[in-house]
RNA sequence: CGGGAUGUAGCGCAGUCUGGUUAGCGCACCUGACUGGGGGUCAGGGGGUCGCCGGUUCGAAUCCGGCCAUCCCGACCA
């Protein structure tokens, strides 16, 4: 990660002066849509380059929208019956090797810690790029029988992964996310705690962060290493590029057997337990910028949005004695209903500057008032999604802002959907798939055979990656030929461009 | 890790080819006044080891060498 790139617009010095100037700070979707990404970012504040490569800061309102998700994640995650830990950070290094298949898929992303108290280490160790190892090592001492599992314990902690290629929020050496470790008694009840969680995440993302995701399994090639099978979320972004959500992964017994995690079963034998692990990350908040975003900035759902509703006062004469004492009353009312509100009352910025700003940092809802206003008891609602103003009185405010933000949730999800669906194609043929991968592509829906040949051939001729194989009625055999090769299919697939 | 490009104020850039006063411009920032319902106007002001190290020269942002960083394009990844 980087300073934004310097040769993407002109100089400001070849533009005429003043009121020609762009204003927004932002580039256009259309233009290129990664720039517009990095700048909305930063314009909103969610985030800024720290002096690490490849790793940013949070600032505070990026950080606040991450507290909401967790929130809302945390909750769920404590319904099914989960409970929180926290484990180390450092893994010795002899630990992660214990499973080939990880550790493989692994070594080429691990940062050492080879010196430690101004002296070489005995033993390296590894920042984890994921726990399965560190707590693999644990439950093999906390699990002695049946009556110990299941073991569900999540935790909240950052992992470190070195990427050569990295993006704010997407794609950072260091990031933010929850992982869930799950020990159980049997493949089946694995399995269906593996697709528990998948389903929580889908609802957990879809009512909280108004993102629609496909369900499905992972192909062979782009499976977690050492995973028996993984299942993720795939959802769809403004400019056609699916980006993966977040994973819940069936380990099998694999772990158990490298950490030796045993246990003495119902009919007296000695048997390894079955796991599970799963996550989201820090990059579900690049997912909702690039979601919902607009040329106009963030564009946050109501219920992860910091702030809710802005109060712009409009000065005129003597405002600060007339309009802010009922702006304040207003704010007060509006917090007492439980609503998250912030006051804008800076005399530093124009009311139009202001409107431009807090759209900008994706406010769902906008109350203006000024003395035009209090004449008439009532203020000025504006929706960010649709930027309609809406004249309402205050008698009943507290309830009818509460309407508009549930109104506008449901609209951004809506909005999301019919874009994903707009941009999801069926096809047999091949051609059309190619033709379809360039320009801003979407999602195509096609048969594969399921060899791994014919997912790279894939890849290397149109970018587009296998994302998920969507759930499907086993009973339903598939009937047609793979989209690529023309032999027999065994599979539907969702192929997209991805992040 | 291979190929291409770029490092000058918080951001975006000019100046470098052709070495020479005090290194400029727009935005942002600070102070004040007038303003204020969609990014206001005027006046004044602050802010720079010119990526780093070395060399050439009376003199280096500018020329030479090395290093570092970042961006874009190709192989890996939540």
């Amino acid at each position: 990660m980087a300073p934004v790139s310097r040769d993407r617009r002109p100089s400001m010095n070849d533009k005429p002066e003043g009121k020609d100037r762009q204003v927004t700070e932002i580039t256009p979707q259309s233009e290129d849509f990664s720039a517009w990404y990095i700048d909305v970012v930063r314009r909103a504040e969610l985030a800024d380059y720290s002096p690490v490569k490849g790793c940013m800061v949070i600032r505070p309102y990026g950080y606040a929208i991450w507290e909401l998700i967790q929130q809302a994640l945390d909750r769920r995650i404590k319904e099914t019956g989960h409970v929180n830990a926290y484990f180390p950070l450092f893994i010795p290094e002899g630990l992660l090797t214990k499973e080939a298949e990880h550790v493989e898929g692994f070594a080429p992303q691990v940062a050492y810690v080879t010196h430690g108290g101004g002296e070489k280490l005995e033993e390296r160790l590894i920042v984890r790029p994921t726990s399965e190892a560190i707590i693999g090592t644990m439950y093999a001492k906390w699990i002695q029988s049946w009556r110990d599992l299941p073991v569900l314990i999540n935790q909240w902690a950052n992992v470190v992964r070195w990427e050569k290629v990295t993006r704010p929020f997407l794609r950072t050496t260091e990031f933010l996310w929850q992982e869930g470790h799950t020990a159980h008694e049997t493949e089946a009840q694995a399995e269906e705690e593996t697709l528990k969680i998948l389903d929580l995440y889908k609802d957990t993302i879809e009512s909280e962060l108004a993102v629609p995701v496909l369900t499905g399994r992972k192909s062979e090639s782009e499976k977690f290493a050492g995973a028996l099978r993984t299942y993720s979320i795939e959802a769809l972004m403004g400019d056609g590029r699916a980006l993966q959500a977040g994973t819940s992964h069936n380990l099998g017994q694999n772990f158990a057997r490298a950490f030796d995690i045993t246990f003495q079963a119902r009919d007296k034998s000695l048997q390894h337990v079955w796991g599970t692990s799963w996550g989201v990350t820090t990059r579900l908040i690049g997912a909702v910028v690039m979601v919902h975003g607009d040329d106009n900035g963030l564009m946050l759902p109501p219920r992860i949005a910091p702030y809710q509703v802005v109060i712009v006062p409009i000065p005129r004469g003597n405002w600060q004695q007339t309009v802010l004492p009922r702006a304040r009353e207003l704010r007060a009312s509006l917090q007492t209903a439980g609503i998250r509100v912030t006051m804008d009352d800076r005399d530093t910025y124009t009311p139009g500057w202001k409107f431009a700003e807090w759209e900008l940092r994706g406010v769902p809802l906008r109350l203006e008032i000024g003395p035009r206003d209090i004449e008439q008891s009532q203020v000025m609602l504006v929706r960010r999604d649709t930027r309609e103003k809406l004249p309402t009185p205050v008698e009943g405010l507290a309830r009818r802002v509460e309407e508009l933000l549930a109104m506008i949730q449901a609209s951004l999800f809506e909005t999301a959907l019919r874009f994903r669906d707009e941009h999801t194609t069926r096809t047999d043929s091949y051609e059309e798939f190619k033709r379809i991968m360039e320009g801003r592509p979407g999602f195509v829906v096609s048969l594969w055979c399921g060899s791994q040949k014919c997912e790279t051939d894939i890849k290397t001729e149109t970018q587009a990656t296998i994302r998920n194989l969507p759930f499907r009625d086993p009973g339903q055999p598939i009937s047609g030929s793979c989209i690529k090769c023309g032999q027999p299919a065994r599979e539907v697939a969702y192929f997209a461009k991805a992040y």
